[in-house]
DNA sequence: ATGATAGTTAAACATATACGCAATTGAATA
DNA sequence: TATTCAATTGCGTATATGTTTAACTATCAT
């Protein structure tokens, strides 16, 4: 609803209605934006990036997982659901151990992808700082 | 200081000692794991990503950018600061105007491989909703 | 200089959420 | 069944941050 103003009226309050017009014809909708942001949200605090990193290339325990990341286990515990119910790591119960593990190579890509940005950002300063074998 | 002592003994608290020694030798520093975060963070809301969606093909202004996402101009400038702050856009002063754009394609690569990952996730519900030229 | 326009910045408020702690579930063992 | 271990969940709190409002800066026109 507030998008749908914001489409229709939008073009009344541009500077240059003629570029506004061509950006606006190729928007996403509000909820892509969301889901979007929803994936990037989740990366954007510490310990899930350490969580995510550290199952690059194994399959761990919530208790290996905790002691890695420095994290309490229920806290371990509480963002790895985080990132199931985003689809980023699968589990399976083996007795009393729980393994987890990522879902698929895209949560891979993201990182590499985003280790180039940074690499590059201070290319000068720190050549390949940042590359995730390090 | 919290790292170093994890890193020494979090291998006393894991259930596997091996695999999370391997996993050890291969993770990234705080600041690294930080600033990767950063990035992700800031990626990580909804007006954010419409903002830098717009600036896709495109070099617009404040006011622009404002209305196409809805915002406040004062909310808008606010954003685009930070995404200043992390190199992720430009911006050119022309007369009255400011002009703001992708810094560089790093941003680009970004955004792609996200909306990839988010079309594989529900490939059979909505084929290529998500691909950025919709 | 004065005013208008485009944009920035500061302060205040409201919301979201990460973590600690405690209680609970699920599975193996005695 | 009772106990132990691994993990999950609920709750309370503290912190972080997005938006609004209002004041301020910068540029151009008169």
């Amino acid at each position: 609803m507030a998008q749908t103003r914001a489409l229709e009226h939008c073009l009344d309050e541009t500077l240059h209605p003629e570029k506004a017009a061509m950006v606006l014809a190729t928007l996403l909708r509000d909820d892509q934006f969301e889901e979007l942001a929803a994936y990037f949200r989740v990366l954007g605090e510490p310990s899930r990036v350490r969580l995510l990193h550290c199952l690059l290339d194994a399959e761990l325990c919530v208790c290996d997982l905790a002691a890695l990341t420095n994290l309490s286990v229920a806290a371990a515990s509480q963002h790895l659901r985080t990132l199931r119910n985003l689809n980023l790591v699968k589990r399976r119960r083996e007795g009393k151990v729980m393994w987890y593990r990522l879902a698929d190579d895209h949560i891979r890509s993201l990182l590499n992808v985003t280790c180039a940005h940074l690499a590059h950002a201070h290319a000068q300063s720190m050549p390949d700082a940042l590359t995730m074998q390090g």
